[in-house]
DNA sequence: AGGGTATGAATGAACG
DNA sequence: CGTTCATTCATACCCT
């Protein structure tokens, strides 16, 4: 009942802790439904520093952690894709977060009361470092960090005129205008 | 851990039930709960026909709502993610319900067929006229290293399969040697 | 008190 | 690589 031909079906690992809400978690199989451990140690290797695998590497990742559950390599490559844009994704956010806090509290309302924002941001400072002990193979892989480093910096400090906030000014109603001004 | 938030904390979810741990008590502490105002505002702007903000109006927005309570950009990237997708979802659901005439299989380009809703679900229809005021953004190119990859693994997972793996590298037990000896 | 629904959040897959 | 889509998980809220 559990497997079918096409594999990757049903397992229930997912929701197991939250009450698997509806239990039958697996129903749909189409997708991979990485296990715990292989999302550990896909966790593991990307915070050594592996952000490209390449092909070969990919196989052999994949290979691995096959122990685990059903994977196949294109998995193994579309989670390295993902896990580094949505990294990148959240930095920028938090940051433009983080300076949109200054912004609102310009009113004699002083209060600074967005300072709990800055507890969980230091997440945010990418440990780039790059494992060395990756002898193997080679380390062209990881020649990215530069344009990723340039496009960093790449960050517009544009400020288009075009919109308007008028927030510093009066804020006691934010005039919110609905026609959109301000996008 | 690659937690998204940060106002918040809470996870526990799907990986991992054993990190979970407390807090799992949302109450406090736990997602986003926008007020009627933010609410308000979101659903005029997609009403108005904005349904894939720019990163930009993103942060434009997210900005502006933070007047009324605590927001963050994700929360409205999340919210615009999530209601376009339902919109769709239910559309499609309704095409699926009594969709007889139509039995074609591209279900992505509804728009021409089922007339019929227009008048009970004006919504649906709403055009895609979006105020355009800010389209700044160079398109930069890349390498396409990545779809040939993908190919590539498209192919192998068809092909080879299972035995291919165990080749190179002994599975008779996983060995998991974390300091990343087998890649 | 619990079950159903709406919805925030997450992520695998894929596109341009 | 950034962005988008589809599906699922998790939870707040409301209903009976």
């Amino acid at each position: 009942m559990d497997d079918y031909s096409t594999g990757f079906c049903i397992r229930a690992s997912r929701g197991g802790c939250g009450g698997g809400s509806g239990g039958t978690t697996g129903t749909k199989c189409g997708r991979w439904n990485p296990t715990s451990e292989q999302v550990k140690v896909l966790t593991e290797l990307f915070r050594s520093g592996l952000r490209t695998p390449s092909t070969d590497q990919i196989q052999k990742i994949s290979s691995q952690l096959s122990f685990y559950g059903k994977i196949e390599s294109k998995n193994v490559f579309y989670w390295f894709q993902n896990h580094k844009a949505r990294e990148r994704q959240k930095r920028r956010r938090v940051l433009v977060d983080e300076g949109n806090d200054i912004v609102h509290l310009n009113d004699n309302t002083t209060k600074l009361s967005s300072t709990k924002y800055f507890a969980e941001i230091n997440q945010v400072s990418e440990p780039e470092r790059v494992i060395e002990t990756l002898q193997l193979f080679p380390l062209n892989s990881f020649n990215e960090m530069d344009s990723e480093k340039l496009r960093l910096f790449r960050d517009d400090c544009k400020e288009n005129s075009k919109f308007t906030y008028n927030i510093g000014t009066e804020m006691d109603h934010p005039t919110l205008d609905l026609r959109l001004s301000f996008i």
